[in-house]
DNA sequence: ACCCCGATCGTA
DNA sequence: ACGATCGGGGTT
């Protein structure tokens, strides 16, 4: 169990969030397998919220690749974003999906994972390359993963920047 | 100061 | 299909 370095989320945003698939979330006394993520890159992207340029939210994801981004969506729920690529080009992946490691709950929604952890914008701009209570390790290798356009957005849907374990491989998670 | 709206989720 | 609920960010 390897932990994933700057030089991992330095890489294309497409690239990291497709192998976070499978890899292993921990945060505090939890931690679980990812099983779904999204890609939010760049200025062109006009689903990313640096769209709009940098703002006290954003600054997270204009600065160093390996950092959380938390914010508050609908007034009620967290999302929890990992910064990619290099400073100044604000990209980041959106947690969307995790299957906890203790009662393999599969926490299947941003808001839901935030929720079930308490990860809150406390947890914003956390460096999680260096911190002990808050990173990324490799999990379960070589899992099957299918990509869709991304959940809940008006702008930007033709992209396939969504990324889901196969419904299979979730299943096998289940079992062990 | 004001207003619109959102990277969601549970309920109907 | 819809409402809850509130902060961010643009506009006056």
């Amino acid at each position: 169990m390897k932990l994933l370095s700057r030089s991992f989320f330095q890489q294309p945003t497409l690239t990291v969030a497709r192998e976070l698939i499978g890899a292993r979330l921990h945060f505090q006394n939890h931690s679980g397998i990812i099983t779904e993520t999204e890609a939010y890159i760049g200025q062109d992207d006009p689903a990313c919220h640096a769209a709009r340029g940098l703002t006290p939210r954003t600054k997270v994801m204009f600065g160093p690749p390996g950092f959380s981004y938390v914010y508050l969506i609908y007034g009620m729920y967290h999302c929890l974003n990992i910064v990619t690529e290099t400073e100044n080009f604000p990209a980041a992946v959106l947690i969307r999906g995790v299957m906890c490691d203790n009662d393999h709950i599969h926490l299947n929604g941003p808001g839901k994972l935030c929720k079930a952890w308490g990860i809150t914008k406390k947890n914003n701009n956390t460096d999680i390359c260096l911190s002990n209570h808050f990173f990324v390790t490799t999990g379960t290798p070589s899992v099957n993963v299918l990509t869709t356009p991304r959940i809940g957005i008006k702008v930007g849907i033709k992209h396939l920047w969504r990324f889901v374990m196969s419904k299979n491989d979730i299943n096998k998670l289940l079992d062990i």
